[in-house]
DNA sequence: GTATGCGCTGGAACGACGTTCCAGACGCGT
DNA sequence: ACGCGTCTGGAACGTCGTTCCAGCGCATAC
């Protein structure tokens, strides 16, 4: 017999905002920015290109929308019992690990129309920042560098996990653009020659947090 | 009578990589990034759009070369006479003038096929943190903190360049995000709200090369 | 039980884009 | 005069974001 409600499956659950938004991040992740397509989005959703502008406006607040979801995930931690300094870099690990889950996220930081993401992670930092008892004065310096600072990284991030998309390793990569550093013109780049040697046991987290570090001890050598 | 040699316009100039970069860069100055399309361009280069094709290989490698061109003749200062600070100040507002001038730009600083044009920043700035005598293990990581950071601003101004489009000036649009953020919930964005007043007076220029000097010290105070 | 209205659907269609193709114009060497 | 490689530019292809709209199902009113 039927169930006694309505049948639970019409064609299936109906079409909202957050099941869109998912669907784009799964497709996102799956097939990359240029994949991100309504037509896409609509066969995944089994329905037609015109429905989902119902729940969501365009492309641009789409990709907000995606930039967003995973954004407030990343960064949804608790930072009540650890130092300054302790909860700065848990903030700005969690937006790393994120990039580096979603390379597209690095792209579309910057973007966002309400900047809602960024500033979500501009409060925070600016909060510890605080909380190491800058001068109020130079507090927008500071969380404006850390923030800026992110955002570079994360920038740099997604654009390596663009170029490198498939099987390829971490390691390998490293070693390719390692090799490619050391073939450079002995003039022009000397200093990029000199320090292409320390690129494939390099750590890309390690790396940005020991910058995150370099930051703090500059934040905190002024007061 | 007629020249000697050829007539010297034969249609126009002919066409040639240089011209098409420079007609791009032109065409992304005034209509913005949306605005560069091949038909556009073919129009302002009074041709079709095929014949582009011939010269360039696609709308990657033109938006790359465009990118390349301002960021090449932006950083073409001369730092032999400069402490290692004063040269990479000078270099970082190299930077960001080009990005002021040409917002589009930062948003392509990082998507570059090879970076070159970023990894020429990054030669300039690692040359100068080796003339600041940090130790050989520590060179690469301070660089690229700062190339980081140049880039995060970077890809910020880019973002607020892109929202602020027509004849708003600066201090307007500073008001009005000072309002927005002054508006925001007292209990979720405390600190944003504390620095909201700080906004319509703020410098994008000098906060940026505060945010070197910022890295600067804690580069120097490792030490 | 039938009619009415509305939230929501999804397929068709539009215009613009990046890109490809190719017939032919041009200038140079022979 | 001729042929050939370089370069041109207009037509055409496929795909994209977006708009349009006929109609579906369900709740409510009669």
């Amino acid at each position: 017999m039927a169930t006694r409600t309505r049948r639970p499956d019409r064609r299936q659950e109906p079409l909202s905002r957050e099941r869109i938004v998912s669907a784009a991040v799964e497709l996102l992740d799956t097939v990359g920015e240029s994949g991100l397509t309504f037509r896409a989005l609509a066969e995944r959703l089994a329905t037609g290109p015109g429905a989902i502008y119902w729940h969501v406006t365009g492309k641009a607040e789409l990709l907000g929308a995606a930039t967003e979801a995973v954004v407030t995930t990343a960064i949804a931690g608790d930072d009540a019992d650890a130092t300054p300094q302790e909860a700065i870099r848990a903030l700005a690990r969690g937006v790393f690990d994120a990039i580096d889950a979603h390379p597209w996220v690095g792209t579309h930081l910057a973007h966002a129309p309400g900047q809602s993401p960024m500033l979500r992670v501009f409060e925070r930092v600016g909060r510890q920042v605080q909380a190491l008892r800058v001068p109020e004065a130079a507090q927008f310096t500071a969380a404006s560098a850390l923030l800026s600072y992110i955002l570079g990284v994360a920038g740099q991030n997604a654009a390596n996990g663009r170029t490198v998309r498939p099987g390829t390793d971490r390691t390998e990569f490293l070693d390719a653009v390692a090799a490619q550093w050391a073939e450079l013109d002995p003039d022009q780049y000397p200093f990029t020659r000199s320090v292409a040697g320390q690129l494939p046991e390099h750590d890309d987290r390690a790396e940005f947090l020991a910058g995150i570090d370099l930051i703090l001890s500059g934040i905190t050598a002024r007061q």
